[in-house]
RNA sequence: GGGUCUAUAGCUCAGUCGGUAGAGCUGCGGGCUUUUAACCCGUAGGUCGCGAGUUCAAGUCUCGCUGGACCCA
């Protein structure tokens, strides 16, 4: 081995590496210095520190049309700032450093006349570095509000160089280390700021409705609320399995028998399912119980919320929202309202296809072929070989009508429903009863619930209904998931006698509503994945 | 689980017909007293994801594996 006679020349083989020692390099220079790379005595300057925002307003009347400041109304003014390092710029004699908080960005001019001494040490100042500097107010001759800096000093020495002009693309990377992507991209920190105001402006819908907030448990003993597969795992001191929530369904509904007329809980919810683009096994749902209303109150409801949020949203981030408003390939200002039944036929209609086609596409002698071709010829390629897998395992008319809507409708609804050049959120109502094991029957037709799911530009966002109060139509709906589960199905529901029990004290009518937070998210914002809207989500481990 | 694409410097990317590795940014050294992706000169930085195969010769072609992205289930 030759390469213990060249250490420095392998150390610098590796370039990262190299990188990093260099900025090390730095900090032990400062340190030698007497000062800390890594202070916290800020709070003790005689000036307080101000945001670099309302440095920037204290002369938003000095501001020209142009957006440029003029250096002779700019007032000498003192402050004290502190923030990243964005860029450093070297000029000669004078260097600009350019910083951002959390509030915005503003840049130091630094010269030998105002520093003195410190202005030989800005070679020890990287990218990326938090610095403070003191200073007073001016203008450059292009008109750039800036701080001529009287003091600068490294806060917190940066290590790592972070990415710069280029940005930082690398998706896996980006996710992995979100610390890095919020400062490399500014619109991933834009879209997590909507996120904190859609959910704040959530709260603020319903605390206006007179509902109230809870928090249920994340740990069940049994799996209920929804059709999904649920995460296991164990407390050892009750020596007892549970699994991760589901849903919180069954708990906000023994909250509605113990008084709590209107609930609702921002729930983390996990799923031990694929991952995908709409799909990260924990996400966020919004569930709301009503006392004394129906799905149909809940419909007209969620049109207000939507238009709510979304108005809220365009106020608390004016330039953000236009953006996002003028990509936005759906509206706000119609909602539709369609039976499945209805959709379905519709759907076939448009298609070419005879209504018979729900009965017949999983018998072997079917016309596959043929209706591919006429489909095909009206503009809709249907998956016609998961269609009839799909088909093959039902059980029930309901659960056919459903997978019939689901290939045939569903995947249109975008294109099927429209207002000029957007597509129109539709509410699919009338569900089979089958395949809403939790929904109150109609009424007037047993076959159907009372039931809806909201779909905007073609992608699930709420699923609602009247709720089912019947202790005993429930206990029969339980069984029949437990005998669903003994024929093989995968993902039932467990029979919770406990919530029977609830039910037998008397729910009041009530209905309730779910929604995925993460994919509201995704709509508002335009964001194709739903990991652009969750800080941190699950990746294989590195 | 199926399909398509993809992996080259710390970052963003080139690399033609198979001929032995390139640019910009970052870093380092120097110049420049109002920059705005500053600019100019110099310099450093690579196991071309991993493993086989074909070939005189593979970043490039073939196969397998692994990771990632997107679409479908």
């Amino acid at each position: 081995m030759t390469n213990d006679a060249r250490p420095e020349a392998k150390d610098q083989g590796k370039s990262e590496h190299h990188l990093i020692e260099v900025r090390r390099g730095k900090a032990a220079r400062i340190r030698e210095r007497g000062e800390n790379p890594f202070a916290n005595d800020v709070v003790a300057g005689e000036l307080p520190l101000t945001d670099l925002r309302d440095v920037r307003a204290s002369f938003d009347g000095v501001r020209g049309e142009d957006g440029r400041y003029i250096a002779e109304t700019v007032l000498p003014t003192a402050f004290r700032v502190a923030g990243r390092v964005l860029f450093v710029r070297g000029f000669g004699g004078m260097t600009f450093v350019r910083l951002r908080d959390r509030t915005g960005e503003l840049q130091a001019v630094c010269e030998e006349a105002g520093l003195g001494e410190a202005f030989a040490r800005l070679e020890d100042l990287d990218l990326g570095d938090i610095v403070e500097v003191a200073g007073t107010a001016m203008a450059t001759k292009k008109g750039e509000l800036s701080i001529a800096a009287k003091s600068l000093r490294v806060l917190t020495k940066a290590f790592r160089p972070l990415p710069t002009k280029t940005s930082f693309k690398d998706v896996e990377q980006r996710y992995r280390m979100r610390y890095v992507d919020l400062v490399a991209n500014p619109e991933v920190s834009q879209v997590f700021r909507a996120r904190s105001q859609i959910v704040s402006a959530v709260r603020r819908f319903f605390d206006s409705r007179d509902f109230l907030e809870v928090e249920t448990p994340t740990m069940h003993p049994l799996i209920g609320g929804a059709v999904a597969k649920p995460f296991r795992t164990h407390h050892n001191a009750l020596d007892m399995e549970l699994f991760m929530r589901i849903a919180p369904e069954l708990y906000l509904k023994r909250l509605v028998v113990g008084g709590f007329e209107r609930v609702y809980e921002l729930a983390r919810c996990y799923r031990n399912e694929g991952i995908s683009t709409r799909h990260n096994p924990e996400f966020t749902m919004l569930e709301y119980y009503q006392a004394y209303a129906t799905y149909e109150t809940l419909m007209a409801q969620t049109e207000e919320m939507m238009r709510f949020v979304d108005a809220e949203l365009a106020k608390a981030m004016p330039t953000e929202h236009a953006g996002w408003l003028s990509s936005r390939r759906f509206t706000f200002e119609r909602f539709e309202r369609l039976p499945m039944k209805a959709a379905l036929a519709k759907a076939l209609e448009l298609a070419g296809l005879p209504l018979t086609v729900t009965d017949l596409v999983d018998q072997p002698d079917a016309p596959i072929k043929d209706w591919a071709k006429t489909a095909k010829a009206n503009g809709r390629e249907l998956d016609w070989a998961n269609f009839r897998t799909g088909m093959k395992k039902c059980t029930s008319t309901g659960e056919r009508t459903f997978v019939a809507y689901e290939y045939v409708a569903e995947p249109f609804l975008t294109r099927d429903y429209r207002e000029g050049d957007k597509s129109v959120p539709v509410f699919i109502t009338d569900y089979p009863f089958e395949v809403s094991p939790l929904a109150r029957k109609q009424d007037a037709d047993g076959t159907l619930v009372d039931r809806f799911e909201l779909f905007i530009d073609g992608k699930e966002v709420c699923n609602a209904f009247s709720e089912l109060n019947d202790p005993e139509d429930q206990a029969s709906r339980f069984q029949s998931q437990v005998d669903a589960k003994e024929r093989g199905a995968e993902e039932t529901m467990d029979y919770d006698h406990d919530y029977i029990r609830a039910l037998e004290y008397g729910m009041p009518p009530a209905a309730g509503f779910g929604m995925g937070v993460d994919r509201l998210v995704m709509m508002l914002t335009g964001s194709p994945s739903i990991r652009d809207v969750v800080l941190f989500p699950l990746l294989r481990p590195e």
